[in-house]
This record gives structure tokens, C-alpha cells and sequence, in this order.
DNA sequence: TAGATTGTTAATCGATTAACAATC
DNA sequence: TAGATTGTTAATCGATTAACAATC
């Protein structure tokens, strides 16, 4: 398994890794230790020359005429995810959205851990919520910087969003995950990453109308 | 305003709807009768062009040398996304993610509702939760034919979201947003969006990574 | 009419996929 | 060696964007 050094990876690409390894560790528990990329485009539902063109963006993962090894593969994306070390993220805003996700159990399948949370309610700091400790946004950067955290969970309501994301970037964080409906304004050396729920079901329904439609004629 | 009748829309295109349709609606609240693309561009960040080209598909929404008229195309959008009419949608699996969604204020800003929930757990069914009564699963195919519901949330767990798919399909519904990580097998004219936590996070460290390489370079 | 801005043509870019030589 | 499957070249497809004629 020859791996590359240079590497510009496409996005469409990198959005994909996630599922690699989360297949590839299925087979690993299955005791399964060859596969080929057929195989893993049946599984996947991505064309079989998609996964070998992402797979090579990395280097030569695989033998020709063999397929690739499992436990090779998976051990190269768990390093290259960073799924290899623990990585401790932040929540901000235990609301309905925050409470669920504080308990959502990332850290379960993957090492990442939601370490610490923060809110403005004062009924809802202090306290310990599933094992993750709530502070007031006054000890934001504080925490921040002291558990060297550079991913925040956004779960905070909409209209606070971007005075969050500003103490957020202040406090030295990199990556978003924002779960508001608001684009954030961030220096570019930030990563926004949105989850708009309202979106996704909005244009879920936009498709089913537009077959219906094509159903109709 | 021309409106298009032949409509064969990119799935980008159809993506950003919601994301116009919103931006509209803030516009309208504010008063504002008129927008060009540029300041649609500047608000979104999404080219100007992108604009043009993706409310061309529509039909001839603007006028040359005037812009758009902010009141006729957000209603367009309205009715486009089906937002002038209710939509009844249902949520199977209350757990953690499911309460929070039971609770998400879909309607708040556009006339989507979860007017049914579903769940295996009796303790849990049978309750009304947030408004939303909670039936058991063996209530479901009655539930979705008699309130008509084509649309279904999924907060089951992984394991059994093949088999609460299944049945789903079973009841008619052609829509499912699925938040579990497993890929789920259904006829092709039920349209699944994922939406994978997990992943989106992975993909976020993951990007952030490489361009903390970069920057060591 | 003069000025502004659309809607669209043409160019470009990025992602997917078919096909096959390289090679294990 | 023969068979299998990779890694990659070339073709295709879909999305974005620059540039501008059309036109309000």
C-alpha cells in the first residue's frame, strides 16, 4: 500500500471518506479482509470507478487483480479522518436541538467527544448533562482554549447566531457546525459547515412535488 | 412575470430554492418591494449569475434594468415549494433526536407540521408530545393513509431503519428524511435525503485538517 | 432616450464514468 | 502463466461563471 504525499483532494471526494470507513469497519467486524471496489459500490450505491478514482487520490491503496485489504484500508482513512486520536468539540446552545445531540452518542462509533457545553440560561449552567459539564458563554474562550477545542457544535436560536460564531471565532475556533438557518460571516481560515433541517425537508418535498407532476402528464 | 412551463431543473438549482425563498421572505418583512441579483449575491454568497441562471428555469421572473420584484417571487417560490399550503408530515422514532424534532418549530416560518409521531417504546406512545400525538407502530399504515402523510422523518435507531422503511413504503409514503448512517433500500419513486451527523462532522475535522497541513507547509 | 439589469450564449470548471493498459 | 482487478486515460456530464445582446 503505497500512499501519496501530495495531495489535492476534491470535495466531493472528502464528503465521501465518512462512508468509506464507516463500511469498511462493518466488513473489518464482519471479519471480512479483502474487498474489491464492485463489491463496495453494490454496498455503497457509488459507481465502482467513483470509489477506485477516490481510493488512488490517497496512492496506490490497492492490489491489482486482489482488491484492497480491509484492515489496511480502514486503518489508512481512520488515521486520515483523524478517527485514529480523540478529538474533543464543543456545543453551544442546549436547547431542544442541543439537549438531543449532547446525548447523541458520536463518540460511540467514532472518537469524537462532546466535551463541553455552554448556554446563556442561567437555569440550564452549572449542571452536568449526560456527563458533558454546562458553562455560562462568559467562560467560553476560557474553556475554549484550556481543552484546546477547535470544533463547536451550533445549536444556538437563530438571531444569536452570529454574535455566537463571533466569540467563537475570537475564542480561536476553526470549525462550525451550524445547525441555525443564518450564513455566518467567519474569516476564511473558518470552516462553516450548515445543517439546515427546514432546507432539506423543503426541498425533500420540492422533488416529491416535481414527480408528482411528471407522474401526472 | 413569465412563468416557464417545461421544467427540468438541476438538483443544485432545486437546492437553493429554499435558501432564495427565505432570503425573500426577510426581504419582504423589511418592506423592500424590489431586489436585483447583485445584492442577492452579495446576501447569499452565491454568484450573481448562478442567480439569474437558476431563476431563469422558472421562467422570466425579473425585468431587464429594474431587478426582481421581491412580493411576485417570493410568492412564486411559495408556491413552487408548496409553502402556500399546509404539508402534514410524521416522525417515527421519539428518542432523543426525535423529541427534539417533535419540538423544532418547523412551522414556525413555513407551513410544514408534524401532525403524527410514532414509536415502539410504549411508554412513550399513546402520550401526546409538544401537540403531536404518539402512536405505536402498529397504528402506522392507518395513521399515514388516513391523514394522507407522504412524508416521514426517520429517528429510529440504525439497526432498525431498514425494516421502519419497509413499512413506511409499505404505507405509501414517498418521502424520507433519514437520519440514521444506514443507507436505505426502497423503490425508485420514494426519494430518500440523509442526513448523516456523524459524517458531517468527520468531513468538518477532516477538512480542517488538511488545511492545518497546508498551513504548516 | 440613457442607464440598468435581466436572460442567455459560450467558456470553464469540477465530478462522474466507460474503457482498458498495467500489473499483482 | 491465466485471471482478476486496480489505477488512469479519455469521454461525458452537470454546474458555475464571464460576458454581453436584449430589453425594460
Amino acid at each position: 500500500m503505497k500512499e501519496k504525499v501530495d495531495n489535492v483532494i476534491p470535495k466531493a471526494t472528502a464528503k465521501r471518506l465518512p462512508l468509506y470507513y464507516r463500511y469498511l469497519r462493518t466488513l473489518h467486524d464482519q471479519g471480512k479482509n479483502r474487498i474489491n471496489s464492485s463489491e463496495l459500490s453494490e454496498a455503497l450505491q457509488i459507481d465502482s470507478a467513483t470509489i477506485r478514482r477516490d481510493f488512488s487520490y490517497f496512492g496506490e491503496l490497492g492490489k491489482r487483480g486482489y482488491g484492497y485489504d480491509v484492515e489496511d484500508v480502514m486503518n489508512f482513512f481512520a488515521r486520515t479522518l483523524n478517527d485514529d486520536q480523540l478529538t474533543s468539540v464543543a456545543l453551544v446552545g442546549v436547547g431542544n436541538l442541543g439537549n438531543a445531540l449532547l446525548k447523541y452518542k458520536f463518540y460511540q462509533n467514532n472518537s469524537i467527544r462532546v466535551s463541553a457545553a455552554f448556554d446563556s440560561n442561567p437555569e440550564i449552567t452549572g449542571k452536568i448533562v449526560d456527563g458533558v459539564p454546562v458553562y455560562e458563554m462568559k467562560d467560553l474562550k476560557e474553556q475554549i482554549q484550556a481543552q484546546k477545542i477547535d470544533v463547536v457544535i451550533l445549536t444556538v436560536p437563530g438571531n444569536a447566531a452570529q454574535s455566537v460564531a463571533d466569540k467563537l471565532v475570537d475564542a480561536g475556533v476553526h470549525g462550525i457546525l451550524n445547525f441555525t438557518p443564518h450564513r455566518l460571516i467567519t474569516p476564511a481560515d473558518v470552516i462553516v459547515q450548515s445543517v439546515d433541517l427546514t432546507n432539506e425537508l423543503q426541498t425533500l418535498i420540492y422533488f416529491l412535488k416535481k414527480q408528482n407532476e411528471e407522474y401526472l402528464k
